[in-house]
DNA sequence: GTAAGATGTAGACAATGCTCACATTAGGCC
DNA sequence: GGCCTAATGTGAGCATTGTCTACATCTTAC
C-alpha cells in the first residue's frame, strides 16, 4: 500500500515519473524534460528514475505512448462513429487541435527519431492506423484502394497538424484552424 | 585573404561551422550536434562559434534555412515546370525522398519549435509556400479554392514525409516509397 | 522471521551550453 | 608606413545533465 508520507519507497514512482515528465514537457518543451528534473518533481533522488526507465529515450517513448492513447481518446470523442466526409473533417480538426494543445507531446510522439524496438510505441501507432482505416472505409465504402486512401487521409491530417504546429499556417484561434482544416479537406476531396 | 594554414583567424568560421553542423547532424542526428563538436570539427576553440551564432538554436536555425534552400533545389530538379497531376506526384516523391535522405536536417527544418523571429527561416519557408502554390495553380487551373488546395497538397506531401520518416509506413526501398506516394496522391485525387 | 530481490540514495565522471576576461589580428585613418 | 579600434579567436570556469557504480532500505515470498 502506498502510504502517503515520507517513506523510503515512493509507492508508484514509475507513474509519478511519467506524470512529471508530461508536465515538464508541457511547461518547458522538450528542453525542459530532463531525468533529473523529473526526479526533483517526484521528490526523489536524481538517479531513482533509472530503476524504471533505462535512459532518457525510454522515458520519452513512454510519454509518446501515453500521448497516442490520449490522442485516440480525443479522436473518438470528436465523433463517436464517423461515417461521412463531414464527420471525417471533424475528426481531422480534433487531430490538429490535439497537436496545438499538446505541442511538445505531439513532437515527442512523431518528431523524434523513433525507436522501432519500443513495443509500447509500435502497438500504440498500430491502434491509430487501424482507427483511421476503419474510419475511411466507412466514409468512402466504394473507393478503389482503401488502404492507399487511408494513408493519404492520415498524411493529409498529419501534415496539417505539423504545418500549423510550425507556424506555417495561421493558427491564431481554434475557429480559424478548424476552418482551415475543413477547407483543405474539402478542397482535396472536390478535385475531379 | 583566408590563408590556409595555422593562422589565428580562421578565415570563414561562420561557413565552416554551418558545414560542420550539417555533417554532424547527418552523421549522428540531433543529439550529435553540439556547439563544442562543431568547434572541434572546425579546428577551433570550444567557444569560438559563439562569435557567429548566439546559441545552439541559432545554429540549428541556420541549418534549417540551408535545408530549405536545398529542398527547393531538389524539388525544382525533380521536375522543371510541373503542370499535370502526374508531375505533381513526381515532385511529391522528391519531397519525401529528401526527408528520407536527410532525416536529421528535415527534422531540424520542421520538427523543432520554430523561432518566428528568425527572418532567415521565415523567408525560406515563404519560398516553398510560393513554389507549391504556383505548382498547384498550374496543375489544377480550374479549381475553386486554389489557396486551400495548395495547403492541402503541401500538407498531404508533408504528412507522407513524416510518416515515412517515423517508420509508420514502409520505406524499405526508394521504389516502394515512390509507389506509396503515387498511390496516396492518386487515391485522394480520384475520390469523387 | 528471514533472505532475496526490488527500490531508492550517494557520489562521481565526462560532456555540454554559456559567460567573462583576455589575446591576436585585420582594416581604416593619418 | 604606422597606429587604433573593432572583429575574431582563446582559456578558464560554472551550472546542469546523462549515466555508472557502490551502497542503503524496504517488501515480500518462503
Amino acid at each position: 500500500m502506498p502510504k502517503s508520507g515520507d517513506s523510503y519507497h515512493h509507492g508508484d514512482l514509475r507513474a509519478a515519473c511519467l506524470r512529471a515528465a508530461i508536465e515538464l514537457l508541457e511547461e518547458n518543451g522538450s528542453a525542459g524534460l530532463s531525468l533529473r528534473a523529473v526526479a526533483r518533481r517526484a521528490g526523489v533522488s536524481p538517479t531513482a528514475p533509472y530503476r524504471h526507465y533505462a535512459d532518457r529515450d525510454a522515458l520519452v517513448s513512454s510519454v509518446a505512448a501515453e500521448g497516442y492513447r490520449e490522442l485516440a481518446i480525443t479522436l473518438a470523442a470528436a465523433h463517436p462513429s464517423p461515417s461521412t466526409p463531414d464527420d471525417l473533417a471533424a475528426v481531422a480538426a480534433a487531430y490538429v487541435r490535439f497537436a496545438l494543445d499538446h505541442p511538445a507531446m505531439f513532437r515527442a510522439m512523431f518528431a523524434e527519431p523513433c525507436d522501432p524496438r519500443s513495443d509500447e510505441r509500435v502497438a500504440a501507432t498500430a491502434a491509430i492506423t487501424g482507427y483511421v482505416t476503419t474510419l475511411v472505409r466507412h466514409a468512402f465504402p466504394a473507393v478503389d484502394d482503401p488502404a492507399a486512401l487511408s494513408t493519404a487521409v492520415w498524411a493529409l491530417v498529419h501534415g496539417l497538424a505539423f504545418l500549423h504546429l510550425d507556424g506555417k499556417l495561421d493558427s491564431s484561434t481554434p475557429d480559424v484552424v478548424a476552418e482551415h482544416v475543413h477547407a483543405a479537406v474539402q478542397a482535396l476531396l472536390s478535385v475531379s
